[in-house]
DNA sequence: AATGAATGAGTTTTCATTCAT
DNA sequence: AATGAATGAAAACTCATTCAT
């Protein structure tokens, strides 16, 4: 579904290196398997990429501008707030569902801390900060209070990708399909969880089985 | 904290490899820098782990061990719901952020299947999910629910870790310093996002407001 | 002084390889290099030459040509050989000034063995050979006694090649300028060196020593 | 005749590197070939010299320590002058005979200009000099005028070095055989030229034609 | 219990060249 | 006449592991 003819070897290049980086590792990967996967001569890399770090690179860049437009791009004065983060928590599921090897693994490659690359995302969760500043002030929550920031911020990103991570081992555990219907049944649910939190889940139990109880009486 | 003396050759491998591996990855560091780093010879590691991918069996056991424990043991049934919550949240960062590396290894090294090692995890996922199931129960929610245990359960681990990956980024844009007291108060945010959600944090920023304003006033 | 225009691809290729060559080692630099000194696309390079060892049979076709002219062209019969050496000493030392890496490049492939390319050398020493041996007869030199013709023959080349290769070396050491009042007084010590060896200089010291006493008593 | 034991690995990748260097160039000889020249596995030259580059540094270290020795260690205030440089040259000649791929190498990669080596070298070249300048009190030249210095020091090296590297070409045309006799001649004839210049040989011939003339006569 | 030399398969990158345009 | 994508081989180097000591 990549807006670039699938046949672009450098877009072969990308999609093989993504979905390698975020099965094994950076490291864990190497040029050969890259090559392989996308079809392509290994020499090509270094034509189009420079290396194997730069496919790292714009995998970073690429996860960052997707990332900004998802959340920010639903955002719109004329939803309640609250709508608002349903919205984007709906946009973040479903951005990551279908790019969650480039979250996976601009996330896990944040310790290596390559230094051009650091700058890049520095720059970048500054301007997604402020993008959402005014959703924060509409809630009565503080964007110029740093712990409000940090703690909320990330969050929700933060759920969304253990999940993704944790994906075989629930699959194991609950035998569970990973499927649209699902989807659409947790982002509300994760919705409830950041907007009202445990409680508010609690609630809705409550008057689920409420209704239950009645139909059932 | 360590319960092993340190100088113990065993345990200066494993605790280079838990830091190596989390600034790196655990193919992005060779057995020697760890040999180096612990001041071991190279085929220490053989020779006690039986190779380098024995290190990581040793580290992803022990962060299950410490996380089961972290969690399970501040339930306690004379709390309120809700403390155990903020107990297990506290438990949570706290251990966190004295094993990060530990829980940054383990949770990273997800995707790596090692199939000897996805059983163990598999096995300490369903004793942790047993263990919180009490307190599931008594917070109206459906511990029978694999919606609901898949959202909240990991969410917790998930917003923490967040935070631990992106604190260098936080740090280079806030320029904060994260101490005690800034865990302190992170926690007890954490705490009441997870339990009241947005709502509940922006509902104290309006009482903490409020204050200031009968104070200013 | 090249005689070809600049703007000649085929001559850029050409002027950049002599000096990347001279500077590095034919293997130590690659067509890509060569070529972006050039300002050409790779392809010229087998466009042109049919290769990189294209390029090397011709810098080493050209450095003899030139070598030969340089030697045999200022020999006259009317000069006395004294004159005749001092001449051909300039003109070396001229010569190898202007076209130190052409040299350098022929000189340090001598071992390359390209079986093409030593056929020629071969067949230019020969003529070389042939071009001095009247000045060797006048010099009460034998040029059929093959001790002598090695001897001498390639020693002049040396001492000037030796020179220029350690040029960096002395420049460092001495702190000199490598101008043309120094290649002047160059080619008169080192031509006073071939004629009359070291005491011949020795015997210039004590001159112009007598004559400073003189002035100075 | 190497001082070290031939079963030496380190030795053995040494020696073969130095003959290869000479052979074709630094960049022109590959680990591999190294590795398979000196029967060690090709990590083996990591591991003792930490990569090529290492070998190069070694070679050069090596080479001038021994030409130094070479030149300094004949020269006796008991001797004439003149015997004194018939006696270095016949070091220098009997030195690079024995070692000349070593000073091959070592002369050829001069311009490489590795900063490290270039250290080495400018050290080594200011203690050459430092150990000849008494000589060249003994014969009246001057130590302290750098043209003199520049002239003659590094030319005895540049001739016997142009005659190396131009042998296969010699030995194409003359026929002849390297062998002791022949150098025995050939230093006697190039001490002559550095002592007296070709003149000084030119004597020696006309001597020799008039003791042959009697003879024939 | 500990060493360090040695191995061979592995890594990424660069090479000179070719080919369709 | 000129381009630049593409190739496959080879480059230097590093890897985890083993083994004799």
């Amino acid at each position: 579904m990549s807006s670039e003819a699938i046949d672009n070897p450098r877009q072969r290049i990308f999609d093989a290196a993504v979905a390698l980086f975020a099965k094994k590792s950076y490291d864990g990967v190497g040029v050969r398997e890259i090559a392989g996967a996308a079809d392509v001569n290994i020499s090509m890399i270094s034509y189009y990429y420079g290396g194997k770090g730069g496919i790292l690179k714009s995998i970073i860049d690429e996860f960052h501008s997707k990332y900004y437009q998802a959340i920010v791009h639903v955002i719109s004065e004329e939803q309640t707030p609250e709508d608002s983060v349903r919205l984007i928590i709906k946009g973040i599921v479903d951005f990551i569902r279908h790019n969650s090897d480039l979250a996976v693994v601009s996330f896990n490659t944040l310790p290596l801390d390559i230094p051009e690359i650091a700058d890049i995302r520095t720059e970048k969760v500054k301007s997604l900060i402020k993008g959402v500043s005014d959703l924060f002030r509409r809630f009565s929550l503080d964007p110029d209070d740093p712990l409000q920031v940090i703690a909320i911020g990330p969050s929700i990103l933060g759920i969304v990708l253990a999940h993704f991570r944790l994906r075989p081992v629930q699959a194991q555990i609950f035998g569970l399909e990973f499927d649209d219907s699902f989807y659409e049944k947790y982002a509300g649910l994760i919705s409830t969880f950041c907007l009202r939190g445990i409680t508010g889940i609690a609630e809705l139990n409550r008057k689920q089985r409420g209704d239950s109880d009645e139909n059932d009486g």
